[in-house]
DNA sequence: GAATTACAGTGGCAAATGCAACTGTATGGT
DNA sequence: ACCATACAGTTGCATTTGCCACTGTAATTC
C-alpha cells in the first residue's frame, strides 16, 4: 500500500488527502487491484462498467479499433491517472471504446457508482472525492478537445505541428519525447504510419524539426 | 422566470430538483441571464473564464477557429444544455475554444468557481448540483469521443457513415434531420464542404442513403 | 419584384494521402 | 550465435482529397 500511496496522492482524484486517510478511504470504497500482460485487455468495446481505473505502474492505451482493424488511440494513460472515469460514472453507457495494457501494469479499481452515491460510513471525504473526479474529468475533456485540435487538421504535417507544438508546450521544452512509436503516433493522429514517417522526413529535410526515433526537437527557423 | 423552469428542468444540471427550489437555488448561485445576437461570441480564445452558460433558447455551436481561417465545429448546445462547464470547474484554462451564437440565444450563466465550493448558506442542494455537474461533464465526455471515432476515420465515405449511422441511432429512425448546413456538416467532420457534397452525392447513387438538404434516410442497401 | 446573399451541387486539376512492398536496423528469445 | 520479430524509413502508384471556379436555386433584403 506505501508504494501506491505516492502515486494516489499525485493523482487529481486523491489530491489533498493524508496517508492516513487515504487508507481507510480505500477500505471504505471497496478498491481492488489488478495486474495485468502486456497486450491483455481491460475494458471492451461494449462492456458496462461501474469501476474507473487508476493505473498504478505501468501504461494503458484507451483506443477505438474499427471494423475494418484500424486503431486509434484516444489517450494514453500513465501511472496516477484515471480510465473510464466517464462510463463508470454514468454507470449503464456501453463502452465505445477499449482499454488496453501497453505493458505490464497494476490497475487499481474503484466503483465510482458506490464512491459517488452516499457513504454509509459518512466517510468525511466522499465530497472531496467527487468534486477531484469532477476535476479530474473536466481535465480529460480539454484533453479531448485538444486530441480533436490535433486530428481535425487538413494535412498531416499540419496534424504533426499541432501535436508536437503541444508537447513541447506540456514539457516545457522544444525538446522532448514522446509516449508512442511511430505506428502508435499515427493511429493517434488518424494517419497512415508510412505517410507520416515520409512527412516527418520532409519536415526533417525542411528544416522544421529534428527527431531520432520518439525524441523531437522544434527547431526555431524557418 | 417561469418559461425558464421548464427547460432547466430537463437539464442535466438541475435534474430532480423542484420549482420552488430551482428559484432559490438560482438566487444562491448567483446566475444571470444574457441575450445575444446571431452571430455574436459568447466566449473567445484566450478567456478565461469561471461562468459555464445553459442555453435557454436558441443555438450555440462550440468551435476551433484555425489560424488559416478554418473552422471546426467540436459541437452543437441546443436549449437546456450547458457550454464551457470544464473551463469554468477547472477555473484557470485559457479558452482553446471559441462559443458563437448559432442563432439569436438566450444564456444563463452560472459560476461554477462559486458553485462548487462550499455555500455559505448551506444549500442543500449543492452536493446534488455538483453530482448533476458531474454526470453533464461525463456525458459530454462520451460526445467528444463519439466526434473523435467520426473524424478518425479515414475516408469521407467512413466519416459520414459513421456520424450518419450515429444521429440515425440517435434518433432511433433511419429518416432524421440534422443540425448542420453543409458548410457545418464539413466543419464538425473536418473535410472540405465540395468534397463533402460529391461524396454524398456518390452514396445517393451507390443506394447507401436519401438526403434533400438537412434531412436524411439510411437505407438498408446493399 | 428586383437585387443580393446564402447554400448546395458539379467538374477539373494538382497535391496529398493511403497502401503495399521492400530494406535495414534493433531487440529479444532460444 | 542464430532466428524471429518489431520498428522506422523509403519508393512507387492509384485513389482520394482539397481547392477553385461556376451554376442553379432558395431565401432575404430593400
Amino acid at each position: 500500500m506505501d508504494k501506491n500511496y505516492r502515486i494516489l496522492y499525485e493523482t487529481g482524484l486523491f489530491g489533498g488527502i493524508e496517508e492516513a486517510d487515504l487508507i481507510s478511504m480505500l477500505n471504505c470504497l471497496h478498491t481492488r487491484e489488478v495486474q495485468y500482460g502486456k497486450g491483455e485487455f481491460i475494458y471492451q468495446e461494449g462492456d458496462v462498467i461501474q469501476e474507473a481505473g487508476i493505473v498504478l505502474e505501468g501504461t494503458v492505451h484507451v483506443q477505438q479499433d474499427d471494423f475494418w482493424g484500424n486503431c486509434h488511440i484516444i489517450s494514453v494513460v500513465q501511472p496516477g491517472n484515471i480510465f473510464g472515469e466517464a462510463y463508470a460514472c454514468l454507470g449503464n453507457e456501453k463502452l465505445q471504446i477499449t482499454v488496453r495494457a501497453e505493458t505490464d501494469c497494476r490497475i487499481l479499481f474503484i466503483n465510482l457508482q458506490k464512491a459517488m452515491h452516499v457513504c454509509k460510513n459518512t466517510c468525511r471525504f466522499h465530497q472531496k472525492l467527487v468534486k477531484n473526479l469532477l476535476y479530474s474529468i473536466a481535465r480529460k475533456n480539454l484533453n479531448l478537445t485538444t486530441k480533436i485540435q490535433h486530428t481535425s487538421r487538413r494535412t498531416i504535417r499540419e496534424k504533426v505541428l499541432s501535436y508536437l507544438s503541444d508537447e513541447s508546450r506540456r514539457n516545457e521544452s522544444s525538446y522532448f519525447t514522446i509516449p508512442f512509436t511511430r505506428q502508435q503516433m499515427a493511429d493517434f493522429l488518424a494517419v497512415d504510419r508510412s505517410a507520416l514517417s515520409k512527412e516527418l522526413s520532409k519536415m526533417k529535410q525542411d528544416g522544421l524539426i529534428e527527431f531520432e526515433r520518439n525524441q523531437f526537437h522544434l527547431m526555431l527557423e524557418k
